[in-house]
DNA sequence: CCAGACGTTGTT
DNA sequence: GTCTGG
DNA sequence: CCAGACGTTGTT
DNA sequence: GTCTGG
């Protein structure tokens, strides 16, 4: 009862922060076949300082003003359609952008009893930007909780077959535009947050090891065959 | 005014 | 925090 | 998203 | 069936 994308990857972490124009190296990257809700992720935001950073964040967004995190329904992903009237991601969409690092993400299909994964990423293996927001939670002890969501939007011709959405997928020119401070207008959100073009994806079934959310390594990304499709 | 929600997708 | 429903 | 739990008090 | 944890 929760989003459409669960689950994703950052495989290649060689380049990453100068990829995505982040000047410290500080943080170690290792990389992440099976990146699950719940779990820390660094993304990319541009703070007033105007430098790029990493900021580990958990995917799962506590709003700043939940009374306690675990009483409230952690969103994983924002719908960008109506995003700028929702309570929780209203604010976000202003003040709080950020990029979430990717090189694919899992889609499922049902077979029967059984959910069959899917691996979806770029032909070309570079690194995406999925579309994030995220807010920072005070807890008690003065410490802060930043928490972040993915944004979906329609799927393109190659996701459809799989899914009714997909991560909102930044183009790379759009990148810098989206990581700007303030608000941006509904017509540039729009177009910023539109499916990503097709024809640059690829999509191919994966083992069923990564349904388990513990299951990690280069294997779960390995190309198994569709028994859906003919051979 | 106060109380309660604040979210998404998929499946039926 | 802010909006909606009662 | 999927997997796994789904319960309590008192005693060690 | 439905919620929580990863």
């Amino acid at each position: 009862m929760i989003p459409v994308c669960g689950r994703f990857t950052i495989t290649v972490t060689i380049g990453l922060p100068e990829r995505f124009g982040v000047k410290t190296r500080e943080v170690q990257i290792e990389p992440r076949y099976n990146i699950a809700p719940s779990q820390p992720v660094p993304v990319i935001i541009r703070p007033e300082s105007g430098e790029r950073i990493f900021v580990e964040m958990v995917w799962g967004l506590v709003p700043h003003w939940a009374k306690d995190p675990s009483a409230v329904r952690r969103s994983i992903n924002a719908r960008a359609e109506g995003l700028g009237e929702r309570p929780s991601f209203r604010d976000p969409l202003q003040r709080s952008r950020c990029l979430v690092p990717a090189n694919g993400f899992y889609e499922w299909k049902k077979a029967g009893k059984v959910s069959e994964p899917y691996y979806i990423h770029r032909k070309d293996d570079r690194l995406c930007a999925f579309a994030g927001l995220y807010d920072t939670w005070k807890t008690p002890d003065g410490n802060r909780l930043r928490t972040f969501v993915i944004i979906t939007t329609e799927p393109n011709r190659l996701v459809s077959c799989y899914h009714d959405r997909m991560p909102a997928i930044l183009r790379e020119e759009d990148e810098k535009l989206w990581l700007s401070p303030g608000p941006l207008p509904d017509s540039t959100v729009r177009e910023l947050l539109a499916p990503y073009p097709a024809e640059l994806l690829e999509a191919y079934r994966v083992s069923r090891r990564v349904n388990d959310p513990a299951s990690e390594g280069e294997d779960l990304i390995r190309r198994v065959q569709d028994s859906t499709l003919p051979v």
